[in-house]
DNA sequence: GCGGATCAG
DNA sequence: ATGGCTGATCCGC
């Protein structure tokens, strides 16, 4: 039933491919979490209401005093304001930047938790609470493999602002891509094969791949089995996110929006123009970029919040054009840093330096709880919370000196009581001794009496400086943070042992030509041949940390040589042509328990796949059969198709076989999480739960029908496309590779058991004497970060592949570092007086 | 420095 | 979509 062909994917297939998605396991149960919910707020609503009503009515009253002071200014006075916005105005414009190419790229794999959950088919099906958070959890720790290494080619100071959320300055990229052969561009198409694009065809776009086109392909017709094919990507802007945003889908399942702009505010909310999958691009015009402000509601702008917009909005002002209008009254009511703020965003103004903001200022954990009225247990909760947030500290070498303890009524009023200590602390007791005496203030003065609390945290801030971090971590961020430059950080320290040599940073005069690669400098040609070989240690493997901007940065290097290689191994790939026949491997999708790349673009097979590393895999193919590929089993087991990429796909399948031992969970008797060290990238937390959906439409660029181009209605999109795709079909042949079925052991049923109350961590399989999700979750993740500490500490293994074509540069992809969920862009967002 | 509040993801 | 969680920042005192 799966074993359609690709033509019919897009035709009747649907249907009988969704119904069997329709039954897939594994997000049962949400609907047991939704009822919960609903049940929650029909218990709690009233309390929360009531408390959203206090909060309006308490910002009304803001506004009311702010209207006031508006009527009392003088027209005296509000010249005056004008004459200094003016004046500012005349600055700012003067220091418009518009030579850079930002690009802020948004994941929107939102969308597919939504459709996860409000599946119909889904409910009546049991599930552990919380499973929901897991569910989520494990998204975000799927979602961020794929796209790290592929934003590194295009900017390897990129700025992961959250998980899913991520700043690039492309400008260099783009004037290197210029000198690029189209196999540089070249990208490989894999068939989903799968009934996930229903939207394509229930909400079509114009952008959209058109099944007739795909069924005038070579493929359709000659291949029963699978298709592959390439595509080229130009070398603009537009096509280089455009690239970028394919590169992702096809390694990643998730679809990406992006925003094109002179700066990260322009950028940021340009991708959320054609969201989702899609991208939207303001050329470097100061015309363009005033036009596109003009009627931009301002809500839209990052840092224009709900209370900001009903503030100004009471003001006449919903677009950027009034805001604009009407700055001098702003400079007026709100304080310096607020109408300087508005004052930029009106005139189309936004950072342009996608540089990772300053050190962490605060680290705190917080708790909601069923209703606790008893001291003691607050007591006890407060120093559970204490001992927690003391381990987070502790991993990255923090102290503090303020102590803050957080307070949530079961009115949903919240209290904050601080203490500064005279000297900095973070262990528990430390930590505890001081918050402790917040909390007992509050008990004992809290007017109605017993203290009811639904929720409560502890938060330290007043960070000393950053020395004496340990040099270690520090390094550790660095490299997740692919070469961003630390600030003071110890991570300068190590440089690259075979260094790339430093070219000066000036644009284009250091222009590398592909062609130029053997001509560069020795030490290039070992990395070059390290890179190849596979042989590399972590000074290699880390990314240069020197000036920001290198004419070519180390993944693009990567990839570039990963691509030579892949000519070398295909001979048809045509340096300039646009006939492809043995098209370069490409992205594919990455399991994020076993870090394996997938061959089967099947989402339903990856799940699987996924599922099966979940619940143990990992623990027994080398043990018990030898090189069992783990990969095999979810396929042939579950009497399901296999996607075949006749050439580039069985290299990998082979580079698995010989090198890679399998990862993500040790063995249960394994008394160190991360005791087998010489395998490859450090696993995850092993996520519960499915993992990715495939919701979105296809990347548009795909729908390259050929270089007659006559699929196109959209003329820009016409013009735009100077990619080619060419499909080849490939043959249906068996699959050699053994499949194996795992068996799963006592402890990991139980950690699959959401009945069961006893989670067991899939690091050290230790069960965990917790139902607590959070614990729980900390517990896996201090036992993951000891993981990466000891294997960073002795060396980062790149398993060297039988075939140089699927040379990769490993990176670690655990989790951004925690200070980036939150540093925003550039946006100095005030606040107003008040 | 403290406490409240807004904003973001 | 919604609330929970984490973190940053601002304002007024």
């Amino acid at each position: 039933m799966e074993a359609k062909n690709t033509a019919d994917t897009l035709g009747s297939g649907f249907l009988s491919r969704m119904a069997l998605n329709d039954n897939k396991a594994g997000m049962e149960g949400l609907d047991r979490d939704k009822i919960n919910k609903i049940i929650m707020e029909a218990s709690k609503g009233s309390k929360f209401y009531e408390n959203e009503l206090k909060k309006e009515q308490q910002v009304n009253q803001r506004i009311g005093r702010m209207m006031k002071q508006a009527a009392q200014i003088t027209e005296q006075q509000l010249q005056s304001a004008q004459a200094q916005v003016d004046k500012l105005t005349a600055v700012l414009e003067r220091g418009r930047e518009l030579g850079r190419v930002i690009v802020h790229v948004d994941m929107d794999a939102f969308y597919a938790a939504v459709e996860m959950r409000d599946r119909p088919e889904l409910k009546e099906k049991p599930m552990a609470v919380g499973s929901w958070s897991m569910l989520s959890t494990s998204n975000y720790h799927a979602r961020k493999f794929g796209v790290r290494e592929i934003f590194a080619e295009y900017d390897e100071n990129f700025l992961a602002v959250s998980l899913d959320e991520a700043y690039l300055d492309v400008t260099d990229h783009l004037v290197q891509r210029l000198s690029w052969p189209d196999s540089m561009r070249t990208h490989l198409l894999r068939s989903a094969g799968d009934g996930e694009r229903k939207e394509s065809v229930e909400q079509p776009a114009p952008d959209d791949l058109s099944p007739v086109l795909f069924e005038d392909s070579p493929t359709a017709s000659a291949s029963p089995c699978d298709a592959v094919g390439a595509v080229v990507f130009g070398t603009s802007a537009e096509e280089a996110v455009r690239e970028m945003r394919f590169r992702i889908e096809q390694k990643t399942a998730l679809t990406a929006s992006a925003g094109i702009a002179p700066n990260m505010m322009l950028a940021k909310v340009c991708s959320d123009k054609n969201k989702p999958n899609g991208q939207y691009r303001i050329p470097a015009e100061r015309q363009t970029v005033m036009d596109f402000i003009q009627d931009l509601p301002i809500r839209k702008v990052p840092g224009i919040g709900k209370v900001t917009e009903k503030m100004l909005s009471s003001l006449g002002i919903t677009t950027c054009a009034e805001l604009r209008q009407k700055g001098a009254l702003l400079s007026l009511l709100f304080s310096e840093t607020s109408w300087h703020h508005f004052l930029q965003i009106s005139l189309g103004l936004g950072s342009t330096n996608v540089e990772r903001d300053g050190e962490r200022k605060s680290m705190s954990t917080e708790r909601t709880f069923a209703e606790m009225s008893d001291a003691e247990e607050q007591y006890g909760l407060c120093r559970g919370l204490c001992r927690d947030l003391s381990q987070e500290l502790q991993k990255e070498g923090l102290k503090g000196k303020t102590v803050t303890v957080k307070l949530k009524n079961v009115n949903f009023e919240v209290k904050t009581r601080a203490l500064t200590l005279s000297s900095v602390v973070s262990t528990e007791e430390e930590i505890f001794a001081a918050a402790k005496d917040l909390l007992k203030a509050e008990i004992d003065h809290v007017s109605p009496h017993p203290l009811k609390l639904r929720l409560m945290g502890v938060r330290l801030s007043g960070f000393v400086s950053t020395d004496d971090k340990k040099p270690l971590q520090k390094s550790i961020i660095g490299f997740l943070r692919t070469g961003q430059s630390e600030s003071g950080g110890a991570t300068q320290h190590i440089s690259l042992e075979h260094g790339v040599t430093n070219v000066s940073p000036e644009k284009s005069s250091n222009l590398m030509h592909p062609d130029a690669l053997c001509n560069r400098p020795a030490a290039n040609l070992r990395l070059a041949e390290q890179l190849s070989t596979g042989q590399t240690n972590q000074e290699v493997s880390k990314p240069e940390s020197g000036p920001k901007r290198n004419p070519e940065s180390f993944f693009q290097r990567a990839h570039r040589l990963r691509l030579q290689a892949n000519q070398q191994e295909f001979p048809g790939v045509s340096d300039t042509g646009h006939v492809l026949l043995n098209p370069v491997r490409t992205e594919c999708f990455t399991c994020p328990v076993c870090f394996r790349e997938q061959e089967s673009m099947d989402l339903e097979m990856f799940n699987r796949h996924v599922d099966k590393c979940l619940s143990g895999s990992s623990n027994a193919p080398e043990e018990k059969g030898g090189s069992v590929d783990a990969v095999g089993d979810c396929v042939e087991g579950e009497g399901s198709w296999q996607v075949h990429l006749s050439n580039a796909s069985q290299d990998v399948t082979d580079q698995r076989k010989g090198s890679s031992k399998p990862h993500g969970a040790s063995g249960p008797n394994s008394t160190h999480p991360q005791a087998n060290v010489d395998r490859q990238p450090v696993g995850p937390a092993a996520p519960s739960g499915r993992l990715f959906k495939r919701t979105e439409k296809r990347e548009p660029s795909l729908c390259v029908p050929g270089p007659s181009g006559s699929g196109f209605q959209d003329p820009s999109r016409r013009a735009a496309a100077s990619h080619t795709i060419v499909t080849e079909a490939h043959g249906c042949h068996g699959d050699d590779r053994k499949s194996t079925s795992v068996g799963e052991t006592p402890a990991e049923a139980a950690r699959l058991d959401p009945r069961n109350p006893n989670l067991v961590c899939p690091v050290c399989s230790v069960p965990q004497d917790t139902t607590d999700l959070v614990v729980f979750n900390r517990h896996v993740d201090v036992c993951l970060s000891q993981g990466i500490l000891q294997e960073l500490g002795q060396h980062v293994t790149v398993s060297k592949p039988s075939n140089p074509s699927c040379t990769r540069v490993k990176g670690f992809s655990r989790e951004f570092p925690r200070s980036d969920s939150t540093s925003r862009a550039s946006d100095s967002r005030g606040k107003h007086k008040r």
